[in-house]
DNA sequence: GCTCTAATTATGCAAGCGTATAAATACACG
DNA sequence: CGTGTATTTATACGCTTGCATAATTAGAGC
């Protein structure tokens, strides 16, 4: 046994699986902020996450794979954030959905990073039934939270609120929000701090007709 | 000069350049189309135009040159159809704003190919300088022309249309066709023929506060 | 009809990709 | 303190990619 080892292996620790897949995702994260996600290769995902290409496979079964949970967490965190806007702030409806627009409108929901992931993904989900199953059930929960907002508000601003109606609105106010959203994520340098979620409660306040900040201002 | 050639070589034709261009752009288009940016490879493009993979880069010094003239090419048709829509039918700039609107909410406009290359440029804006060069051209043209329609159609209905306030209502009525294009070119199955449009032109009533369908309806 | 050149094909290369698999090792458990 | 196993590393394979370059040829101009 006089041979020495010309090269050391990699020493490593054993982690949790929740662990390990929450630090991969996380990577994978990192790599579509900083460079799309043509990007996130595996060689590079594993790099960030201090580990092995390998070990990826180990944990899911193909890099789409990965990806997907990616594409999942962001979405699941965007959703998370918004609705933990909702519990901190209200009683009033109309206080709710006016927090609930100002949260998808500001930090750290409108960010470059979380558009490049979202982007990249809704660019395959015309080639990836897939992808576009998992697109659909993200965007339809969407609106189902913001058309349970919008009945409410309309309901406490004494508006009317039948199914059609608020259904329509919430196709209307879903469009402001991911519009204004693209815009600031695109763009968010050529636009005054809180200008676009100023904007979006505007532009929802008129389609509803109703006031959204019912403490300071009045109903229509 | 006994020996018989083993294979043949291909034949061609010399094409113009702007037609040459031109078809390998519309071969990209189909790539993205039917896979995705992911997709269009210089291989899959040659095949599609006819022609093999080396000329490509006889055309355009690198791919992305290529990409980018493709995405340039889909921005610049969907903008000429828009502006089509406003030559052949109006003199009323509420007119004119209808019109713009409905064409952009409509076919062939919102078209899931449209949206595939699209996104797959966005996701790569965050990346490449150049390609948010090229997008923020397009965005703000956009925008610019927007703008000059709705404060037209404020004038028109006897509204002030000072810039601060034509600016704010050419970003919500922009986030509007934005987002609502969006929904249609992800999911335009679940919708109705014409909702979209309708939805969109009803919310941005709303926001600007006049009627867009002067000769039908009177002003609000 | 010849010639010259620009357009096109054909071939190949080096790099990077995702994936497979065997070897090594950390660490829980007895 | 061993021992077994799940976790992790290491290595390599086959494929595709974008790009370079040499050979060919179509077609314009004289």
């Amino acid at each position: 046994m006089t041979a020495s080892r010309s090269t050391t292996r990699k020493s490593f620790r054993r982690e949790g699986e929740d662990k390990r897949r929450e630090d991969l995702i996380a990577a994978t994260l990192e790599c579509v902020a900083e460079r799309g996600l043509a990007g996130a290769t595996v060689r590079e995902i594993a790099l960030r996450a201090d580990v092995t290409a390998g070990l990826i496979r180990y944990y899911f079964p193909a890099k789409d794979d990965l990806i997907g949970a990616a594409y999942r967490a962001v979405m699941n965190r965007m959703t998370v954030q918004a609705s933990d806007a909702l519990k901190s702030a209200a009683d009033d409806p109309r206080d709710r959905l006016n927090a609930f627009v100002k949260a998808n409108l500001g930090q750290p929901i409108m960010d470059p990073n979380n558009l490049s992931l979202w982007a990249g993904f809704i660019g395959m989900v015309h080639a990836d039934p897939a992808m576009a199953l998992a697109h659909r059930d993200g965007y339809l929960g969407f609106r189902d939270e913001l058309e349970a907002l919008i009945r409410e508000a309309l309901l406490a601003a004494g508006k009317p609120a039948d199914p059609i109606h608020t259904r329509r609105h919430a196709i209307a106010v879903n469009a402001i929000i991911d519009g204004l959203w693209l815009e600031g994520c695109l763009a968010g340098d050529i636009f005054a701090e809180g200008e676009l979620a100023e904007t979006g409660i505007a532009a929802i306040e008129a389609v509803l007709a109703i006031s959204l900040n019912p403490e300071k201002g009045g109903a229509i």
